[in-house]
DNA sequence: CTACGATCTGGAGCGCGGTCTAGATCAAGT
DNA sequence: ACTTGATCTAGACCGCGCTCCAGATCGTAG
Protein backbone atom coordinates (compact mmCIF):
# COMPACT_ATOMS: atom_id res chain seq x y z
CA UNK A 1 0.00 0.00 0.00
CA UNK A 2 1.67 3.03 -1.22
CA UNK A 3 -0.44 5.91 0.55
CA UNK A 4 -0.48 4.65 4.03
CA UNK A 5 -3.60 4.06 6.21
CA UNK A 6 -2.88 1.17 7.48
CA UNK A 7 -6.59 0.32 6.89
CA UNK A 8 -7.62 -0.36 10.55
CA UNK A 9 -9.64 2.21 10.43
CA UNK A 10 -7.29 5.50 11.83
CA UNK A 11 -5.99 8.28 9.87
CA UNK A 12 -2.55 9.76 10.52
CA UNK A 13 -2.88 13.60 11.30
CA UNK A 14 -2.16 14.78 7.48
CA UNK A 15 -4.99 12.44 6.15
CA UNK A 16 -7.46 13.68 8.71
CA UNK A 17 -6.24 17.60 8.27
CA UNK A 18 -7.22 16.55 4.51
CA UNK A 19 -11.04 15.44 5.24
CA UNK A 20 -11.62 17.98 7.76
CA UNK A 21 -10.42 20.65 5.95
CA UNK A 22 -8.30 21.65 9.09
CA UNK A 23 -4.61 22.22 9.03
CA UNK A 24 -2.13 19.90 11.10
CA UNK A 25 -1.03 22.92 12.86
CA UNK A 26 -4.57 23.65 13.82
CA UNK A 27 -5.41 19.78 14.75
CA UNK A 28 -2.33 19.83 17.31
CA UNK A 29 -3.84 23.14 18.61
CA UNK A 30 -7.46 22.31 19.14
CA UNK A 31 -5.97 19.20 20.94
CA UNK A 32 -3.55 21.09 23.08
CA UNK A 33 -6.55 23.77 23.69
CA UNK A 34 -8.77 20.61 25.26
CA UNK A 35 -11.46 21.05 22.11
CA UNK A 36 -11.94 17.16 21.53
CA UNK A 37 -13.50 14.86 23.46
CA UNK A 38 -11.13 12.04 24.25
CA UNK A 39 -7.20 11.67 24.07
CA UNK A 40 -5.81 10.92 20.89
CA UNK A 41 -4.78 7.84 20.51
CA UNK A 42 -1.11 7.39 19.56
CA UNK A 43 1.53 4.90 17.64
CA UNK A 44 4.11 3.11 19.53
CA UNK A 45 6.24 5.46 18.42
CA UNK A 46 4.11 8.69 18.90
CA UNK A 47 2.41 9.82 16.17
CA UNK A 48 -1.18 10.31 16.44
CA UNK A 49 -3.76 8.27 15.22
CA UNK A 50 -7.38 9.66 14.76
CA UNK A 51 -10.58 7.09 14.52
CA UNK A 52 -13.89 8.02 12.70
CA UNK A 53 -15.25 9.02 16.13
CA UNK A 54 -12.66 11.34 15.91
CA UNK A 55 -12.98 12.59 12.49
CA UNK A 56 -17.26 12.50 13.31
CA UNK A 57 -16.41 15.22 16.01
CA UNK A 58 -13.74 17.46 14.33
CA UNK A 59 -16.13 17.77 11.33
CA UNK A 60 -19.28 19.02 13.65
CA UNK A 61 -16.18 21.05 15.38
CA UNK A 62 -16.00 22.49 11.97
CA UNK A 63 -19.25 23.35 11.03
CA UNK A 64 -20.06 25.35 14.45
CA UNK A 65 -16.52 26.83 14.35
CA UNK A 66 -17.69 28.29 10.22
CA UNK A 67 -20.85 28.97 11.93
CA UNK A 68 -19.05 31.72 14.09
CA UNK A 69 -18.94 29.71 17.48
CA UNK A 70 -16.13 30.85 19.62
CA UNK A 71 -13.24 28.47 20.23
CA UNK A 72 -13.91 28.74 24.15
CA UNK A 73 -17.64 27.68 23.50
CA UNK A 74 -16.60 24.81 21.74
CA UNK A 75 -14.32 23.78 24.36
CA UNK A 76 -17.06 23.80 26.91
CA UNK A 77 -19.05 21.55 24.69
CA UNK A 78 -16.38 19.16 24.37
CA UNK A 79 -16.22 19.32 27.90
CA UNK A 80 -19.79 18.47 28.51
CA UNK A 81 -19.74 15.38 26.06
CA UNK A 82 -16.07 13.72 27.90
CA UNK A 83 -17.74 13.94 31.28
CA UNK A 84 -20.16 11.81 29.94
CA UNK A 85 -24.08 11.45 30.19
CA UNK A 86 -26.48 13.35 32.23
CA UNK A 87 -26.14 16.71 31.24
CA UNK A 88 -27.45 16.74 27.78
CA UNK A 89 -30.14 19.56 29.07
CA UNK A 90 -27.15 21.95 29.46
CA UNK A 91 -25.32 20.81 25.85
CA UNK A 92 -28.83 20.94 24.01
CA UNK A 93 -28.88 25.02 25.77
CA UNK A 94 -25.32 25.56 24.15
CA UNK A 95 -26.39 24.26 20.61
CA UNK A 96 -29.37 25.70 20.57
CA UNK A 97 -28.34 29.55 21.80
CA UNK A 98 -25.90 29.01 19.12
CA UNK A 99 -28.11 28.20 16.81
CA UNK A 100 -30.11 31.17 17.68
CA UNK A 101 -27.05 33.45 17.00
CA UNK A 102 -26.87 31.75 13.44
CA UNK A 103 -30.77 32.70 12.80
CA UNK A 104 -29.61 36.17 13.54
CA UNK A 105 -26.78 35.99 11.30
CA UNK A 106 -28.27 34.97 8.45
CA UNK A 107 -30.78 37.17 8.92
CA UNK A 108 -28.41 40.08 8.93
CA UNK A 109 -26.43 39.11 6.04
CA UNK A 110 -29.55 39.15 4.36
CA UNK A 111 -30.53 42.59 5.41
CA UNK A 112 -26.76 43.31 4.10
CA UNK A 113 -27.09 41.45 0.50
CA UNK A 114 -30.09 43.87 0.19
CA UNK A 115 -28.13 46.91 1.04
CA UNK A 116 -25.17 45.91 -1.38
CA UNK A 117 -27.76 45.06 -4.24
CA UNK A 118 -29.36 48.09 -3.98
CA UNK A 119 -25.48 49.73 -4.46
CA UNK A 120 -24.59 47.44 -7.35
CA UNK A 121 -28.31 48.76 -8.93
CA UNK A 122 -27.29 51.99 -9.04
CA UNK A 123 -24.26 51.78 -10.54
CA UNK A 124 -25.38 48.93 -12.97
CA UNK A 125 -28.13 51.34 -13.87
CA UNK A 126 -25.65 54.31 -14.19
CA UNK A 127 -23.53 52.32 -16.55
CA UNK A 128 -26.15 51.36 -18.72
CA UNK A 129 -27.11 54.84 -19.36
CA UNK A 130 -23.51 55.05 -21.03
CA UNK A 131 -21.76 56.62 -18.28
CA UNK A 132 -22.69 59.82 -19.89
CA UNK A 133 -23.38 61.40 -16.80
CA UNK A 134 -22.21 61.59 -13.24
CA UNK A 135 -23.80 60.08 -10.30
CA UNK A 136 -26.32 62.43 -8.57
CA UNK A 137 -24.67 61.14 -5.23
CA UNK A 138 -21.01 62.50 -5.38
CA UNK A 139 -20.56 59.55 -2.69
CA UNK A 140 -22.38 56.67 -4.19
CA UNK B 1 -30.75 73.17 23.18
CA UNK B 2 -29.49 71.51 25.62
CA UNK B 3 -28.32 68.39 23.71
CA UNK B 4 -26.35 69.77 21.54
CA UNK B 5 -26.36 69.77 17.66
CA UNK B 6 -26.52 73.03 16.47
CA UNK B 7 -28.54 72.17 13.82
CA UNK B 8 -26.72 73.14 10.81
CA UNK B 9 -26.63 69.43 9.31
CA UNK B 10 -23.35 68.38 11.43
CA UNK B 11 -22.89 66.14 13.93
CA UNK B 12 -20.53 65.34 16.69
CA UNK B 13 -18.15 62.27 16.26
CA UNK B 14 -19.91 61.34 19.93
CA UNK B 15 -23.39 61.83 18.04
CA UNK B 16 -21.85 60.07 14.54
CA UNK B 17 -20.98 57.02 17.04
CA UNK B 18 -24.56 56.79 18.45
CA UNK B 19 -25.98 56.92 14.83
CA UNK B 20 -23.82 54.11 13.31
CA UNK B 21 -23.34 51.95 15.76
CA UNK B 22 -18.84 52.16 15.41
CA UNK B 23 -17.10 53.66 18.67
CA UNK B 24 -15.57 57.11 18.17
CA UNK B 25 -12.24 55.59 18.59
CA UNK B 26 -13.47 53.17 15.45
CA UNK B 27 -14.10 56.79 13.65
CA UNK B 28 -11.31 58.10 14.28
CA UNK B 29 -9.47 54.76 13.40
CA UNK B 30 -11.37 54.66 10.16
CA UNK B 31 -10.32 58.34 9.44
CA UNK B 32 -6.76 57.76 9.77
CA UNK B 33 -6.83 54.28 7.96
CA UNK B 34 -8.23 56.20 4.81
CA UNK B 35 -11.54 54.87 4.70
CA UNK B 36 -13.60 58.02 4.21
CA UNK B 37 -13.97 59.57 1.33
CA UNK B 38 -13.62 63.00 2.13
CA UNK B 39 -11.75 64.89 4.91
CA UNK B 40 -13.94 65.08 7.80
CA UNK B 41 -15.02 68.75 8.38
CA UNK B 42 -13.44 70.56 11.87
CA UNK B 43 -14.76 72.94 14.23
CA UNK B 44 -12.37 76.42 14.64
CA UNK B 45 -11.20 74.55 17.95
CA UNK B 46 -10.92 71.03 15.85
CA UNK B 47 -13.21 68.95 16.21
CA UNK B 48 -14.75 66.85 13.96
CA UNK B 49 -18.24 67.45 12.26
CA UNK B 50 -19.96 64.95 10.24
CA UNK B 51 -22.39 65.76 7.67
CA UNK B 52 -25.23 63.52 6.31
CA UNK B 53 -23.22 62.58 3.74
CA UNK B 54 -20.63 61.07 5.97
CA UNK B 55 -23.03 59.62 8.20
CA UNK B 56 -24.71 57.72 4.75
CA UNK B 57 -21.15 56.44 4.17
CA UNK B 58 -20.52 55.05 7.14
CA UNK B 59 -23.75 53.45 6.93
CA UNK B 60 -22.49 51.96 4.39
CA UNK B 61 -19.15 50.74 5.54
CA UNK B 62 -21.49 49.48 8.61
CA UNK B 63 -22.60 47.09 6.57
CA UNK B 64 -19.64 45.87 4.14
CA UNK B 65 -17.95 45.26 7.23
CA UNK B 66 -21.30 43.40 8.83
CA UNK B 67 -20.95 41.21 5.96
CA UNK B 68 -17.62 40.50 5.76
CA UNK B 69 -15.43 42.68 3.89
CA UNK B 70 -11.45 43.47 4.72
CA UNK B 71 -10.89 46.93 5.40
CA UNK B 72 -8.39 46.75 2.68
CA UNK B 73 -11.37 46.13 0.43
CA UNK B 74 -13.18 48.82 2.01
CA UNK B 75 -10.30 51.11 1.64
CA UNK B 76 -10.19 50.36 -2.32
CA UNK B 77 -13.65 51.37 -2.46
CA UNK B 78 -13.17 54.72 -0.56
CA UNK B 79 -10.57 55.62 -3.10
CA UNK B 80 -11.96 55.06 -6.31
CA UNK B 81 -15.01 57.16 -5.35
CA UNK B 82 -12.24 59.45 -3.67
CA UNK B 83 -11.14 59.85 -7.44
CA UNK B 84 -14.77 61.04 -8.90
CA UNK B 85 -16.08 59.59 -11.80
CA UNK B 86 -14.31 57.44 -14.38
CA UNK B 87 -14.23 54.32 -12.28
CA UNK B 88 -17.70 52.96 -11.90
CA UNK B 89 -16.75 49.76 -13.53
CA UNK B 90 -14.26 49.03 -11.39
CA UNK B 91 -16.55 49.69 -8.21
CA UNK B 92 -18.92 47.97 -9.64
CA UNK B 93 -17.55 45.27 -9.81
CA UNK B 94 -15.61 45.33 -6.40
CA UNK B 95 -18.94 45.62 -4.56
CA UNK B 96 -20.15 42.32 -7.27
CA UNK B 97 -17.83 40.39 -6.14
CA UNK B 98 -18.62 41.37 -2.66
CA UNK B 99 -22.19 40.22 -2.90
CA UNK B 100 -20.79 36.58 -4.32
CA UNK B 101 -18.81 36.14 -1.37
CA UNK B 102 -21.88 36.99 0.82
CA UNK B 103 -24.16 34.83 -1.07
CA UNK B 104 -22.01 32.26 -0.39
CA UNK B 105 -21.38 32.74 3.13
CA UNK B 106 -25.29 32.80 3.57
CA UNK B 107 -25.54 29.59 2.25
CA UNK B 108 -22.18 28.19 4.13
CA UNK B 109 -24.36 29.29 7.41
CA UNK B 110 -27.65 27.40 6.13
CA UNK B 111 -25.98 24.48 5.86
CA UNK B 112 -24.42 24.83 9.40
CA UNK B 113 -27.27 25.68 10.90
CA UNK B 114 -29.04 22.65 9.14
CA UNK B 115 -26.12 20.34 10.79
CA UNK B 116 -26.33 22.32 14.43
CA UNK B 117 -30.49 22.07 13.85
CA UNK B 118 -30.08 18.06 13.41
CA UNK B 119 -27.47 17.88 16.84
CA UNK B 120 -30.15 19.81 18.53
CA UNK B 121 -33.19 16.95 17.42
CA UNK B 122 -30.49 14.23 18.29
CA UNK B 123 -30.68 15.86 22.01
CA UNK B 124 -34.34 16.99 22.05
CA UNK B 125 -35.32 13.56 21.09
CA UNK B 126 -33.05 11.78 23.91
CA UNK B 127 -34.26 14.29 26.33
CA UNK B 128 -38.01 13.67 25.70
CA UNK B 129 -37.43 10.07 26.31
CA UNK B 130 -36.71 10.62 29.54
CA UNK B 131 -33.14 10.56 29.57
CA UNK B 132 -33.37 7.20 30.53
CA UNK B 133 -30.23 5.73 28.46
CA UNK B 134 -27.51 7.35 27.31
CA UNK B 135 -26.88 8.50 23.51
CA UNK B 136 -26.27 5.83 20.88
CA UNK B 137 -22.95 7.53 19.93
CA UNK B 138 -20.64 7.89 22.74
CA UNK B 139 -19.69 11.51 21.45
CA UNK B 140 -22.68 12.86 20.14
C1' DC C 1 21.80 1.24 5.61
C1' DT C 2 20.45 5.52 3.88
C1' DA C 3 17.50 9.08 2.67
C1' DC C 4 13.52 11.59 2.71
C1' DG C 5 9.08 13.01 4.04
C1' DA C 6 5.82 13.15 7.74
C1' DT C 7 5.30 14.02 12.46
C1' DC C 8 6.73 15.35 17.08
C1' DT C 9 7.17 19.27 21.02
C1' DG C 10 7.40 23.89 22.95
C1' DG C 11 7.10 28.29 22.15
C1' DA C 12 7.29 32.50 19.35
C1' DG C 13 4.91 35.24 15.87
C1' DC C 14 1.20 37.07 13.08
C1' DG C 15 -2.98 39.42 10.79
C1' DC C 16 -7.05 41.59 11.71
C1' DG C 17 -9.78 45.04 13.61
C1' DG C 18 -10.18 47.65 16.57
C1' DT C 19 -9.52 49.43 21.83
C1' DC C 20 -7.35 51.96 25.27
C1' DT C 21 -4.11 55.28 27.59
C1' DA C 22 -1.97 59.66 28.59
C1' DG C 23 -1.97 64.17 28.72
C1' DA C 24 -3.72 68.24 26.61
C1' DT C 25 -7.61 71.18 24.81
C1' DC C 26 -12.23 72.72 23.97
C1' DA C 27 -16.92 74.14 25.19
C1' DA C 28 -20.87 74.72 28.02
C1' DG C 29 -23.29 75.26 32.48
C1' DT C 30 -23.45 77.80 37.01
C1' DA D 1 -13.73 81.80 36.96
C1' DC D 2 -14.34 77.12 37.61
C1' DT D 3 -15.90 72.59 36.85
C1' DT D 4 -17.27 68.97 34.01
C1' DG D 5 -17.55 66.23 30.09
C1' DA D 6 -16.51 65.60 25.30
C1' DT D 7 -12.85 65.60 22.16
C1' DC D 8 -8.07 65.87 20.50
C1' DT D 9 -3.31 63.26 19.06
C1' DA D 10 0.12 59.68 18.99
C1' DG D 11 1.05 55.49 19.92
C1' DA D 12 0.85 51.22 22.78
C1' DC D 13 -1.87 47.27 23.51
C1' DC D 14 -5.33 43.42 23.00
C1' DG D 15 -8.15 39.04 21.88
C1' DC D 16 -8.84 35.69 18.70
C1' DG D 17 -7.47 31.94 16.08
C1' DC D 18 -4.45 30.09 14.27
C1' DT D 19 0.49 29.68 11.85
C1' DC D 20 5.15 28.99 11.77
C1' DC D 21 9.85 27.78 13.46
C1' DA D 22 13.61 24.95 15.33
C1' DG D 23 15.41 20.90 16.22
C1' DA D 24 14.51 16.11 17.06
C1' DT D 25 12.32 11.59 15.79
C1' DC D 26 9.79 8.21 13.16
C1' DG D 27 9.07 5.15 9.40
C1' DT D 28 8.96 3.61 4.79
C1' DA D 29 10.88 3.13 0.12
C1' DG D 30 14.99 1.87 -2.33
Amino acid sequence: MTTAETREESLSIGETAERTGLSVHALRFYEREGLLVGPVRRTTGGRRRYTAVDVDWLLICVKLRESGMPLADLKRFAELVRRGPGNEPERLRLLDAHQQRVDAQIRALEECRSVIAWKVGVYAEHLARGEAEGLWDPRA
